[in-house]
DNA sequence: GACGCTTTATTTAGTCGCAAACTATCTGCA
DNA sequence: TGCAGATAGTTTGCGACTAAATAAAGCGTC
């Protein structure tokens, strides 16, 4: 933990990111975002601005002081490329650095194939060279467990990988930086750098879908865990035996509330055999037995969630996933189940929906590139400076 | 979130305190452990020897390099006292900055009582006047939450505090720095600094006792959460119903294995009438309902603390606290049930059980003041500055 | 016992970012 | 009109730490 990290120019790379991200501010501004003097502002807003690399813009009323003056990013053409990896498709973004998304695919995935790993690096690489503009890098977001978003050996039991190398292929294959996270905690970064880190330093960000998982941010940072499988709240222990789950224990939150046991219900309730689709077009419908199946989904997830607000104190709990599109059934159960299990002075703790749709979970990996400038902690290691390195070369290529 | 925070001599102090808590040491092994370049470490060492608050010692037999020269703390009378308030009295102890205590005492204190802080200050001012050698500060452990360090503002239910100032009294009465903070929480410090933590960067402390406690230390700094109530894993949900719990909840872990709940659970199921001490002496005496009591509790235990290992992903759990004496009887239940319910790419993580005495609560109190020093992240705030500056100004008074 | 290798410690030159003092430019109020 | 107060931005000098080069001092080995 070294007491000045050694970051080569963090703090412009962090000014040019947040120019991109939150669009034109003021010295000023800039400095209480950043956390840093307004004296050192200046000095890289100088630097910056001789490079051409950012612009004075307009000056802005005055609010009883001089008026400031917003600077904004001289080329507005960085972008980033994110990944969603599944156990049968490839989501692809193109992503501006704010956010906006410039281009989308989905591509057909066989991660069980002999080569899959050379199969994705293709379709990155085709990805990368149909970029439009400069890229910062790309980023990968996978259903499992990332040793380091750097060196990206990944460990991933839905997709059949096994200390799969996964950004030492990629990096090699591509030539610009490559992060690898798991696909929950690329939604924390996003929701960091666009959601709901905006406002506040600590908060969870817990999906529900395929899988039940968790992202654990504290103090603006990613936690990880020890070994990068921090946040696997799919397995938390809800019962003493109860329903066998695929990790090889019982009674794991997900094999009561992950999809595939919500189908199974569904089945065995006689509500429906068609999968969740068919389940929400049910409760859509009026079916009570769907809702119920849902209220009761979300009771457990209330109760899941309040231990882990015990554990973790956040400020916010962020609810995200393919399966929020049926939250207004879940919350029936939830919002009650989660206030209940809380102590009375954590009752306060606030959720709050996000939007979804499909490309959300590419976004999230887009993201991971586009926060790179922000990592003050050193988890996105050499990859992320290699993306700030670029940021800092400007727009050239 | 400062890049570089504002802090005042951080390094000198980190020094200081890393001779004082780990005994003599090479330059080179310093700067290994504080994570800082061998030339500052050069650079510091020189002032401080300057200033004769460090010594050079001997020459160690070299390792196939140039000798190393090891340095020694020039005076050893720095000390601190740490101070546990409980419903029914206060412990203190006064340490010594390696960690070995030079006195202890124990004191009724009645906390629903009108004045009871202006109590706590009288004790801790006779303390801190009867110390002996150069006073760091005061710490003082918490059955509750506590705002901040620096602030202490406490909210205690068990004690009947509620926004108790308990930081600023005691700082007006007491004239030396002082460090409040929630009893679990320093235990989590102490093993920071005199234990796990020189090993592991991310471990978790859970404490059975009177409540359950849990506390959370992340790339070597105490996780706090956002109002300072990460780690409550006492009121875990373990049931949707269950026992009523005095946090007002249902099926809170700690109605199930807190010391209350099993001296109730003892009453109920004729094992003994006379409390927690005369339980463990009936398992001792090889009583199968009391031992079974254990194992029962012992699992459940088992199954909270897996939930919270795949939540954060802990290098090591440590387990503490007065209740851990009749571990041997816990451990039957726990050590299956906490496999059991770990995922099998957690089923490594280690469990470590650390030996208790009464004093422990109060000597981690002290540890808070004693791991000032190596304070990073700002958690101390002012008062850990403070410490620092005595630190720094050397044993004058 | 000369050479290479390892580890420890120091020196030097330089970078990063800060605090403090300052200037600049506006609002509001008497 | 003029001054207090607020907010924005700049300049200057400095403290903390680093990287890189160097010196110091031992070991192993042929």
């Amino acid at each position: 933990m070294p007491a000045q990290p050694a970051r080569g120019d963090l703090v412009p790379s962090a000014v040019l990111g947040l120019l991109g991200t939150r669009g034109p501010l003021s010295r000023a501004e800039l400095a209480r975002q950043l956390g840093v003097s307004p004296a050192t502002v200046t000095q890289i807003t100088k630097a910056l601005l001789a490079r051409d690399l950012v612009v004075e813009l307009d000056q802005v009323p005055s609010h009883g002081g001089r008026p400031a003056r917003r600077l904004g990013l001289a080329s507005t053409g960085w972008g980033a490329i994110g990944a969603k990896v599944t156990a049968d498709h490839v989501a692809l973004v193109h992503v501006a650095l704010d956010g906006s998304v410039t281009g989308s695919s989905v591509h057909a995935f066989d991660p069980d194939a002999p080569h899959a790993l050379d199969a994705l690096a293709v379709l990155l690489r085709d990805a990368v060279e149909s970029h439009d503009g400069h890229l910062l890098g790309v980023g990968v977001g996978i259903p499992g467990a990332v040793d380091s978003q750097d060196s990206g050996t990944v460990e991933a039991p839905t997709l059949g990988w096994s200390e799969a190398r996964v950004g030492r292929a990629l990096r090699s294959a591509l030539g610009v930086p490559v992060l690898v996270e798991n696909d929950v905690n690329t939604l924390a970064v996003a929701e960091r750098v666009y959601g709901v880190g905006r406002d506040h330093g600590s908060y969870l960000v817990a999906t529900i879908g395929r899988g039940i998982g968790c992202g654990v941010v504290i103090d603006g940072a990613l936690y990880r865990g020890a070994y990068g499988g921090a946040g696997e709240i799919g397995h938390l222990p809800m019962s003493v035996d109860g329903p066998a789950c695929a990790c090889g224990g019982q009674g794991c939150l997900e094999a009561y509330i992950g999809q595939a046991a919500l189908e199974r219900a569904a089945r065995e309730r006689g509500i429906t055999d068609d999968g969740i689709d068919a389940l929400r077009l049910a409760a859509d419908q009026g079916s009570a037995d769907a809702r119920a199946l849902f209220a009761e989904a979300g009771a457990m997830l209330g109760q899941a969630l309040a231990g882990v607000v015990h554990t973790l104190d956040p400020e916010v709990v962020v609810l995200l996933g393919e399966g929020i599109t049926a939250w207004q059934y879940w919350e029936v159960g939830f919002a009650a189940s989660f206030r209940r299990h809380l102590m009375p002075s954590r009752r306060g703790t606030p959720y709050r929906i996000d939007s979804w749709d499909e490309d959300k979970w590419a976004l999230g990996a887009a993201a991971l590139v586009l926060a790179s400038p922000f990592d003050q902690t050193g988890a996105t290691g050499d990859q992320g400076s290699l993306v700030r390195e670029r940021l800092h070369a400007g727009p050239s290529a």
